[in-house]
DNA sequence: AGGAACAAAATTGTATACAATGATGTTAAA
DNA sequence: TTTAACATCATTGTATACAATTTTGTTCCT
């Protein structure tokens, strides 16, 4: 919560943007409970404008609304994490290959940017900037791609897939991430598409693996049966 | 408007549910405008669930929403309906290789009974009712494909079209639909996953090829601007 | 003590009041 | 008559009051 007491203009977009970001960088971890009350204070707003956010988010899976229960930083189940990955897997690798061809100086620029962001969040210890940037990443392509609606579809999946990490993560694999992130930067700058496809797909993949979605072990819905037994 | 002064227990899904049926149906045309009182009362419910409703159906982008001015029946621009035939284009025709592998004797019964709802609708000149059949025909295969993250994108995708069908149809082409539709069971009942994909690939192609999306004239944002020249 | 029944508190759901903004209509000056 | 300024009206934006529901806490009985 980036709160501040200071006259800002909050709008329920900016308060969900806000929220969506520290939902993405692990600051609010999945099942945080989000009050309205609550918000509503750390933002000097009324619960109205809490609530379209909170709204908002549950329309990007990234908040579950429990009817009179209140909003919960989302908890995907591991079949939702493998839809995710799925959804992902249809939709990068022929955005990556949209983007290669129309990749020019100034967006390779961007990417580079991003990839060298995020080196210095992980020297500095900032595990969920880094996270973050290395979401942002795969953002950046689709807006390349030039195509904004498949960019919210993707935008969405990724918010979702920093829950996904964050609940079924194994610390073992060591940070792949930015290796593959600099050979599709090299594939863009050949503005090699189908190179640059062929890397995303497997980018994925080796992300899909990264993860343990075999536990049985499934996040609690509530503490009540996450203790019993 | 399905509304009734009758008790029944609207929430702002229900609500959004009845309104994005509406749109899709073509009973609210693009631009319409979707007032917060009159929907109120239409309903029987106060403005704060028919602002929950339509910020919804806004994140859905079945609605725009013009601050301090209402919410419309959303005018997709010609880019934007290249773009979600776009993402169609990505992720139906894979998940209809999916739901070719996973179909049963239920599913297909379920997808005829579609095709049959379909042309009763035609002939009783329901053309609305026939469209958002049409369109249900989509979605159900992304069920039968087991991915609900995928399903939710298509679902969406679909409605929109809709929109953009409302927009920029051609009248010349006949009702290749229905045919196409046809050829899609086929190959489902032979659990063909390949014919199947192949042929949703090119069915979207003939939609799109159905459509004028060369116009020059677009839809106007405001009566100001389609007047003035 | 253990547990059920009940009471109190906290939180969310909905409606409504009021403020802010934009649209409409009228008047007056050129 | 045209046009600008102003007043009026309608509609949306936000906060808040109250109702409904769940959670928490207490009491009393066994």
């Amino acid at each position: 919560m980036t709160a501040t007491e200071a006259i800002k203009p909050w709008t329920s977009e900016t308060v969900a943007a806000d929220l969506e970001r520290a939902i993405h960088e692990h600051r609010l971890p999945p099942g945080t409970k989000l009050g309205e009350d609550e918000l509503g204070d750390a933002y000097g707003i009324s619960r109205t404008i809490v609530r379209a956010a909170l709204l908002a988010l549950s329309h990007r899976r990234l908040v579950e609304l429990r009817r009179n229960r209140g909003a919960f930083v989302a908890q995907p189940s591991i079949r939702e994490a493998r839809e995710v990955f799925e959804a992902r897997a249809l939709l990068e690798p022929r955005t990556a290959h949209s983007a290669a061809l129309r990749m020019s100086d100034k967006n390779l620029a961007l990417l580079q940017a991003n990839i060298h962001d995020e080196h210095a969040a992980l020297d500095a210890g900032e595990n969920g900037r880094a996270l973050f940037l290395s979401g942002q990443f795969h953002v950046e392509i689709a807006r390349i791609a030039d195509q904004s609606t498949i960019e919210t579809f993707i935008s969405e999946l990724i918010s979702r897939s920093s829950l996904i990490i964050a609940l079924y993560w194994r610390r073992r694999a060591a940070l792949c991430e930015t290796q593959a992130h600099h050979a599709l930067l090299d594939a863009f700058a050949k503005k090699d598409a189908a190179t640059a496809e062929e890397l995303m797909k497997n980018h994925l993949l080796d992300l899909v693996a990264s993860l343990d979605l075999h536990n049985v072990q499934q996040p609690p819905k509530s503490l009540r049966e996450a203790l019993q037994k």
